[in-house]
DNA sequence: AACCGTGAAAACCAAAAGAGTTTCCGATTA
DNA sequence: TAATCGGAAACTCTTTTGGTTTTCACGGTT
């Protein structure tokens, strides 16, 4: 029973380390078994085809972001600006793990995947954001005048583009540095006047001292 | 004819980057066809077969790669101990390209291809890499007690199983700073006792005093 | 010792995919 | 106008893949 458990989730770990890494059509299901050591018989007992391996990794990916979501949120430990650093340092790593190759081939071969993967980004992971930006407006910290979806996309875009490995790899800088670099881009770009006088000397102040100087 | 080189040229890119990134088999002549925005029928104008095509990737980044070793060699500009640092990072940049899921890949498909890059390996690349250990051995910089077929597989190692873009994104550090790490671990690693009292405090002071304190 | 259950490995089957080739058609060039 | 060229699509043959079944060896139980 229990062994039965861990090794429904050894299939699920790598199915979803190589789907990610390689795609989903380009991974077969010998493969999977081979790098786990099982028959594909085992991975059959388990998961009734590849759709429904691909299904299971998708279901399980998405409530684990949930998860770390609600953990953001929900932490009464955190000031507001501390907590959207944490929110969008964790939506770009979710949106970092889905390469361009990975969307191209689940669009392609798996429709309604990627399909509830992009309407769990919209119904969700844009929305979590979008209201932590309006909460920022409450209290005074963010323009009115800038509306949350674009800056959104404006930060996907960015991740999308910049945080993928193999640029990274080439960059003189760590990926920490670039998602710093980028969170701090759109997180003064979203303040109001008094609130740059307020945030931005406290916590920024080498490098603000810096653009100034380059103005 | 000039456009047909310009064609040409491109197919190959498009085929190395494809191939090296993603995988020989996994990499399908249409794909590239459409990547570059040709039809698959002018492919197979220019390359014979898919075979044909990494016969040729191969052939070029083999041709590269020694035109880069050239280049380190005989730059009169450097000292010694800049131009096996050069070496080593080129050395480096070399072996990360080819990941473990290509090499598999290569050698399960074109077998042949595989042991071209292989014996290459063995045949140039390490004895580039040791007549440079050689020649510090003459002007009394580097050990005679460390083999140095031995001292290249402990750097390649070190290189195929962490300047992997996977694993870079979540370091905390940059490329270039995992092969400066590397590369001096080794580099001390190869010294004589009194060479390392003309190189470490020169070179390597900072560290040096950190590292003794840890001892 | 005999039996049973299990899972790896291999074999199997039908469909799909891919390498390589040919055809069709429109655009360009001489 | 005729010829050429190349993209797109269709074609052919082979290979591969998803999913299924069979074989076999092993371990546990009676």
């Amino acid at each position: 029973m229990i062994n039965d458990t861990v090794i429904r989730d050894r299939i699920l770990r790598t199915a979803t380390e190589q789907f990610y890494s390689h795609g989903f059509s380009k991974v077969t299901v010998d493969e999977i078994a081979s790098k786990i050591g099982i028959s594909k018989k085992t991975i059959y007992k388990f998961y009734s085809s590849k759709e429904d391996l691909i299904r299971a990794v998708t279901d399980t990916v998405i409530a684990e972001t949930e998860t770390g979501f609600r953990d953001i949120v929900e932490d009464i430990h955190l000031d507001f600006v501390e907590k959207l650093r944490k929110m969008m340092t964790f939506v770009g790593i979710h949106l970092s793990r889905l390469s361009k190759y990975l969307i191209e081939d689940l669009e392609r071969n798996t429709p309604h995947v990627w399909s509830k993967i992009s309407e769990y980004r919209t119904k969700n992971i844009y929305q979590h954001f979008g209201s932590l930006i309006r909460e920022g407006r409450k209290k005074g910290i963010f323009r009115n005048d800038i509306d949350e979806q674009l800056v959104l996309m404006i930060y996907a875009n960015a991740i999308e583009n910049i945080i993928n490995p193999n640029i990274l790899s080439q960059l003189p800088v760590t990926a920490n540095q670039v998602y710093e670099t980028i969170i701090k881009v759109i997180f003064e770009g979203l303040l109001t006047d008094e609130a740059r006088t307020r945030y931005l000397p406290k916590e920024l102040l080498r490098n603000n001292n810096r653009q100034q100087d380059e103005e």
